[in-house]
DNA sequence: CCAATATATCTCAGCGCTAAGACATCCGTC
DNA sequence: GACGGATGTCTTAGCGCTGAGATATATTGG
């Protein structure tokens, strides 16, 4: 910030604070989660693929472009996702019933049981990425996120985990 | 996180909240950014990279692990950045004088001028996407961020931008 | 001084993603 | 019911990054 001070004393560059600290704090999230996520054979697509399924409840399916929205990813990315952890076992792919056009993706046996192994370690070290911030903090923080992701339109500012 | 509570009660998965969000929100900014980085023909690492040079300040010149550090990537990707803008003739590579090992980075005139170009757009761009907070909350989470981050390890928690 | 180790950069195969587009199916309108 | 546009999924080429490792130079301790 200094530095941009100096060399661009023209602009405010007080977003880029904010925004670089975001990207930044992003990375090292990333890197962190992925060291348990290999742990159980997993990276980051793979979890985040297994874990919305499994929060969806009962009976575990999903249509590839709820997971592509959730995943905030493209459809090409999904089915090679969805390839991979087909061929693993952990998760199969059925025409839909009641649109010709549509799969469901379903959970496996393994695949529930999985996830439901890595998600405790996931939570665990997602806890402790945020021990530097007291709770007052931590709720602050959040309020902040919500608020920030309603003004950009995401739909899922309210119900994302 | 309602789904969540209903599908394993007995996880506090309450970091998902921030850390969910905190995904979310650096993707839907990555996506934003980039938009005008492509109408400066740039992309968001040749950026990164021409930026970090430029806020270096007079003669704007840093090394490839320097470069390194600041966009947190591996040592092969700040190579294949560099010989992609150095193709470009945006930036040149030269031997260091005071260490064989290690190379010079140095901004071309055009490079000079391509990144003062972007800057403008690109400050303006960021803070759009932080129009949904008000100065306070703007600030308070600039703190958080600066907090965790420290917290985290992260030595230029203190003058990234 | 030399050996051992650390550091700086580059190389390259492999991987997951995007972007563009193909194809099938659905839906609204006439 | 047929047509035209919208939607859901898959395909594929190309791209940037990682991870492992090669090479060269620097540094440190004996």
């Amino acid at each position: 910030m200094r530095q941009w001070a100096a060399e661009r004393p023209d602009l405010d560059v007080s977003p880029m604070e904010v925004i670089g600290r975001l990207k930044r704090l992003s990375r090292l999230v990333d890197a962190e989660l992925k060291r348990n996520f290999a742990a159980y054979d997993l990276d980051a697509a793979s979890f985040d693929v297994l874990a919305t399924l499994r929060r969806s409840g009962a009976p575990y399916r999903l249509t590839p472009t709820a997971l592509m929205q959730s995943a905030m990813v493209t459809s090409g990315a999904i089915t090679q996702r969805l390839d991979r952890l087909e061929a693993r076992g952990l998760v199969t792919r059925s025409l839909s019933e009641v649109d010709g056009r549509s799969r469901e993706v379903a959970l496996t046996g393994a695949g529930h049981a999985l996830i439901d192994r890595a998600l405790p370690a996931h939570v665990d070290t997602e806890r402790g990425l945020l021990a530097g911030l007291d709770p007052a903090e931590t709720s602050a923080l959040v309020e902040t996120l919500r608020t920030l992701l309603a003004s950009l339109g995401d739909s899922a500012a309210d119900s994302e985990g």
